[in-house]
DNA sequence: GTGGTCTAGACCACG
DNA sequence: GTGGTCTAGACCACA
């Protein structure tokens, strides 16, 4: 599920971290769900067990996983987590658009473009 | 014209490059202006010269900028340049809108904000 | 009467451990009254019998509770343990205090706000 | 100025975190103060460099602190990470004062506590 | 020189 | 078995 790309510039635990993290937020791992564990994952991905435990960890500062000594890791309620992610994304949205409409681009482009990515 | 600012994540070579970068697609800088001389803008910013001449050496491989031994650095046409930058820009906003509309965000809502950005 | 809450921070020993403590010194549980016994404790909770095992024995050494063998676990004369664990959280409540005034909250607003939480 | 107690229950780097955000806190440490380097700390401390870091990098994720790469780290406008932090202390008052009242604590002996350590 | 990432492997706490 | 902390020391990016 989960894959790490050493061409990639994002360090190694920030994929792991990334890669989870879309997956909560789409819903494709349910709240409740319990995470591979930190051993598992980093032989599977033959990384260090502290990069994946890193990866972990930030998430769990983030809220969208809490860890259980002994038990394993597991998926939080999201909604929280996605309510702040989704405000971050549409920020990033604003000022993407404001940055294309000074190189030319207009708004009926990119009403197109949204409408081609629909399909 | 150009600003640094240690409290920004991205380097300082990055800020300088894309600080030039910004104003050359945006038609501030035009072709054939030249730029300031690397040791002239590093003593203004009070940074490094190996860090000013790191961000010109990049505009120049992104073909923003072209330099003349002796003579200094100047803007190049920038249409190539712009070309690409606009079609990366685009990627990005593809994705953007992908991963929007997988957290629930309709194309209706985002055509909305399309508009406000628009003032 | 006792819960687990995996989603708590503390280990699940812990969550016993302080859950009869707390009503051990709040007098809902009064001395001389028995304790389930660790087997039935653990099934009802579905944790390890191990874990309530340590909940029990760190209770005892506290002063909370003693143990008959083959009879169980009783509630012990709370005077001694409440004693102490009172002493402790006015300690506590002593270094709040001082930490709050450092951070420049006047002993004022924190009077008022003794006398909010006491309806 | 950060001292590490091996006998304290808290691990080293939060030790370390938790020191400089109650100097930071208490204006001990003004914003734009560096801090020591990571390397510096972790053997003047005889930790490992890891164990600095990691200090470090929460306090920079708290918002107390600023990192430059290749500059140091630096101690950020305090304003919104002092709000939230005597916010979240306010909270743990309440709750203490609540479990000192339900173990018999009358308002009264609370009160003249806090003008106990006026002095 | 600075901070940032990563590996290899240890030990502890918990169940 | 699980997650959490720590050490020792490497290599990279940046100034």
């Amino acid at each position: 599920m989960i894959q790490v790309n050493y061409q990639d510039s994002r360090p190694i635990y920030q994929q792991v971290h990334d890669g989870f993290r879309r997956q909560i937020l789409a819903g494709v791992l349910r709240p409740g769900d319990q995470l591979p564990s930190v051993r598992e994952l980093s032989t599977r991905l033959a990384v260090n067990p502290n990069t994946v435990q890193r990866a972990y960890r930030e998430l769990e500062q983030e809220g969208c996983v809490y860890s259980v000594r002994g038990k394993g890791s597991f998926v939080a309620d999201a909604s929280d987590a996605a309510r702040a992610h989704q405000a971050e994304l549409l920020g990033r949205f604003d000022s993407l658009v404001q940055e294309l409409q000074a190189l030319g681009v207009t708004p009926e482009q990119l009403r197109q473009r949204l409408e081609g990515g629909t399909t």
